[in-house]
DNA sequence: GTCATTTATCATGC
DNA sequence: GCATGATAAATGAC
């Protein structure tokens, strides 16, 4: 189900009026957000903690098997990596308890 | 029970609280003088943060929501935008 | 790869 | 009931 959604609304730039010419104009359409499953999200979080880097031949098998594909699964461990930070900078602000 | 503290000291969704009237008076006067590029630069947040009692992150958050907010229905904050013009207005003749 | 974003969604405030 | 702040997918700069 490639669920490629059109976004192509092009707001134009009305600077005059006060507007907002700002947005970088996404030329091609863009993937609709889609959460994942709570099956989807529990594997990538187990394979998270065997190895926060996957490699491209687990990376193959696990997208084929929670029905992602590759870009997918790619981009979830880098985002995921993120939050990690996020969280890790958030534990030392939160370190004076 | 610290535990407990620190998991929802981490999910912070769920221990949401609206910013103080001042925090966003500064942060909407920051977005319409310069609405024709609302990107603060990382000094310009951490200046904003300070000023507001909120953290860089937050400040981050709250131009994105803001931007995409704004971009998506610019008729329902034009009486924002009109008030903080004002506001900015009588500042430079000052 | 990181990282600042955009966008939709979530959880809460009121 | 929407407004609001934070998070989860997705994109793009570098």
């Amino acid at each position: 189900e490639p669920s490629t959604v059109t976004s192509p609304i092009s707001h134009g730039n009305n600077l005059s009026t006060g507007g907002a010419p700002w947005y970088p104009m996404h030329t091609r359409s863009r993937k609709k957000r889609k959460p994942y499953s709570k099956l989807q999200l529990a594997e990538l979080e187990g394979e998270f903690l065997m190895n926060e880097f996957i490699t491209r031949q687990r990376r193959r098998e696990l997208s084929d098997r929670l029905n992602l594909s590759d870009q997918q699964v790619k981009i979830w461990f880098q985002n995921r990596r993120m939050k990690k930070k996020r969280l890790l900078l958030r534990e030392q602000a939160l370190s004076f308890f | 029970a610290v535990m407990i503290l620190r998991s929802r000291f981490l999910d912070a969704r769920r221990k949401r609280r609206n910013f103080s009237k001042q925090a966003t008076e500064v942060l909407n006067e920051y977005f319409y003088s310069h609405l024709s590029n609302p990107y603060p630069s990382e000094e310009a947040k951490e200046e904003l943060a300070k000023k507001c009692g909120i953290t860089v992150s937050q400040v981050s958050n709250w131009f994105g929501n803001k931007r995409i907010r704004y971009k998506k229905n610019i008729g329902k904050f034009q009486e924002e935008a009109n008030i903080y013009a004002v506001k900015t207005a009588v500042s430079v003749t000052q």
